[in-house]
DNA sequence: GCCGTTTTCGGCCCGACTGTTTTCAGTCG
């Protein structure tokens, strides 16, 4: 039996946790189902077939209750508790939670004092003046009801943007704010800090000698759109592309416990509370209390909250609550983008990409690197040009006599072959040999069944003239999610083969993804990082992928192409044989 | 519902804000 993606295991078990607080459940048990679909979703094994061998309670956060839910819902398509609730509450009720304060408890006190069960009836109930009448509830909170309602909040959660796009906008306003006179240390903070793969907004934490005079100043940034009144310490507004902004100006001795705080994640910040409590700390944005002495320790630098709290320092890429507070946790190497010495995978015009392979060729050497892969599309890849065999012939003779006039640099020629439904590549064997170079990813049939899909990457991995998977999932930010695959099975594979598997830096890739890096590298996959970029302006995209390596937790010793050419060619997949 | 240098029960991060409250519950980050 084919069992469900961890991603739906994951909807299913936060839904159920939803419905338990409607429902009323205690918050711990809320959350205990919010930290099981964590698991889930982190998990780089099928959590259905875990579970139905038992094993799923090695996820933490899993247990006995947990594990049996997810057997029933990948066993019989259904978990009771949650056809019995969804029965009990209707679905309208859920999305009214996202009116901003309207959570689950009044969300049930309205359902059931007045029937209120969508977004509509709510609307109309706030409008007769209804909601004041029930116990709880006034005029203040019809009034913002129907304001959030105007607002078309409660249509759609809110939407969160590409790291790219909220970092070209946070360092732009950082770099703004520590330009004003008055200001000492401007940083950015939350999930953009830890360089997510998305950002719901951002958060930036200043000391300032007067801070009044920064936060007036966030109004005056060319970045923001508008800006709320700018209080004594805080300022909120809001850029041109609509994120919201919030400036926080704090005293030098506590910027270190404000930074970390507002830097998270949540859960990293729970998890660090929970063993500090152990020791009889507690821990706050404003500072440490210790138990012992009833003082409470303020901290100027984040290296400071750690250390009093008997920690190493964990970069903020690490702070996801993944292992980073575990004991005997040591900060391990991670790779960065200075170490990268080459790029395998970059377009040029012989398909759709916008520049030659001379100009490649160029930016390549200004980035400081030693080797650069022309790796055009092949032939069937269904939009740009088409790179038949003998366009490619003709390709591999003019990389050839380009890298013979290049000193010190390797000009490969190599090609981003398509995987056809049946997993063989594009061009015959005998053209892949000729090649320097031959990354494969699937382009086409995305719909393909997971057995299929699973054995179709399987057989791409095996192929002897094939280096290396690009793109691994086909996952696409904000727009789909990848194809069904075993990518478990796809690093096991990569593993045996000694074919490499690759971090794309489009922004909206970043694929593999950080969970999938980590498993990979630890299975003893080499990972590629890689810039995929289609004209001279996007080598810089491989920050993408370098971001993502790091939140994986890798080192240089991971990457492939941290290694010089001689080195790096003797990696390669038909060079092993 | 999970979990164990306070082990199989009794705990389970911390603080701000809001509105409705008269000491607090709900929501949010």
């Amino acid at each position: 039996m084919a069992d469900l993606p961890n991603r739906e295991i994951a909807a299913a078990l936060d839904e159920l946790g939803d419905l338990y607080e409607l429902d009323g459940a205690i918050s711990h048990r809320v959350l205990a189902y919010r930290n099981g679909a964590k698991a889930v979703r982190e998990a780089t094994q099928s959590v259905g077939a875990l579970a139905r061998e038992g094993r799923a309670t090695e996820l933490p956060g899993i247990g006995a209750t947990l594990q049996e839910k997810i057997v029933a819902l990948v066993v019989d398509g259904e978990i009771p508790a949650r056809a019995k609730l969804k029965a009990k509450y209707p679905e309208g009720l859920l999305e009214i939670t996202r009116l901003p304060g309207v959570g689950p408890k009044r969300v049930r006190l309205m359902f059931t004092e007045l029937g209120i069960d969508s977004l509509a009836s709510l609307k109309a109930a706030a409008e007769g003046q209804q909601l004041r009448g029930v116990k709880g509830l006034g005029p203040k909170f019809e009034e913002s009801v129907l304001a959030s309602l105007e607002a078309g909040l409660g249509e759609a959660p809110a939407p969160r943007v590409l790291l790219s796009q909220a970092l070209r906008e946070g360092e732009a306003i950082v770099a703004g704010l520590r330009a004003h006179p008055t200001a000492n240390r401007v940083e950015l903070a939350g999930s953009a800090r830890r360089l997510a793969d998305t950002v719901k907004d951002l958060d930036v934490i200043a000391t300032a000698d007067d801070p009044a005079a920064l936060t007036a100043a966030l109004a005056g940034l060319p970045e923001i759109e508008s800006a709320g009144t700018a209080g004594e310490n805080a300022a909120k507004g809001r850029t041109h592309t609509g994120l919201s902004i919030d400036l926080r100006v704090v005293e030098p001795d506590q910027f270190g416990n404000l930074l970390q705080h507002f830097t998270g994640s949540a859960r990293h910040n729970i998890r660090l509370r929970e063993n500090a409590v152990k020791k009889g700390l507690h821990v706050s944005e404003y500072g440490i209390l210790d138990d012992a002495t009833g003082e409470t320790l303020r901290c100027a630098t984040e290296e400071e909250v750690y250390a009093k709290l008997g920690l190493p320092y964990v970069p903020p890429e690490l702070r996801e609550d993944r292992g980073e507070l575990d004991p005997g946790f040591a900060v391990p190497p991670l790779v960065r983008e200075e170490d990268l010495l080459g790029d395998l995978h970059c377009h040029t015009v012989a398909s759709d990409g916008r520049n030659t392979i001379e100009e490649m060729a160029q930016a390549a050497i200004e980035r400081g690197y030693q080797y650069l892969a022309i790796t055009d599309h092949s032939a069937t890849h269904g939009f740009g040009n088409h790179v038949d065999p003998d366009t490619l012939r003709r390709q591999i003779e003019r990389v050839r006599t380009i890298n013979a006039q290049l000193d010190g640099f390797e000009l490969l020629i190599g090609t981003e072959t398509n995987i056809l439904p049946d997993g063989s590549p594009d061009y015959d064997d005998e053209l892949l040999a000729e090649l320097d170079w031959c990354i494969a990813s699937v382009h086409t049939a995305f719909q393909t069944p997971r057995a299929e899909m699973t054995k179709r990457m399987i057989a791409a991995v095996e192929h002897p003239w094939i280096d290396a998977i690009g793109h691994p999932s086909g996952r696409k930010l904000g727009r789909r999610p990848g194809y069904d695959v075993d990518l478990d099975a796809v690093i096991e594979a990569a593993a045996r083969t000694g074919t490499m598997l690759e971090i794309n830096g489009a922004p909206d890739r970043r694929d593999l993804d950080d969970i999938h890096a980590r498993a990979a590298a630890e299975a003893g996959v080499k990972i590629l990082l890689d810039s995929d970029a289609h004209g001279t302006d996007r080598l810089g995209n491989v920050r993408w992928a370098v971001a993502t390596a790091r939140r994986a937790w890798l080192g240089p010793e991971h990457i492939a192409n941290t290694r010089p050419w001689p080195e790096f060619a003797a990696l390669r997949r038909r060079a092993r044989g």
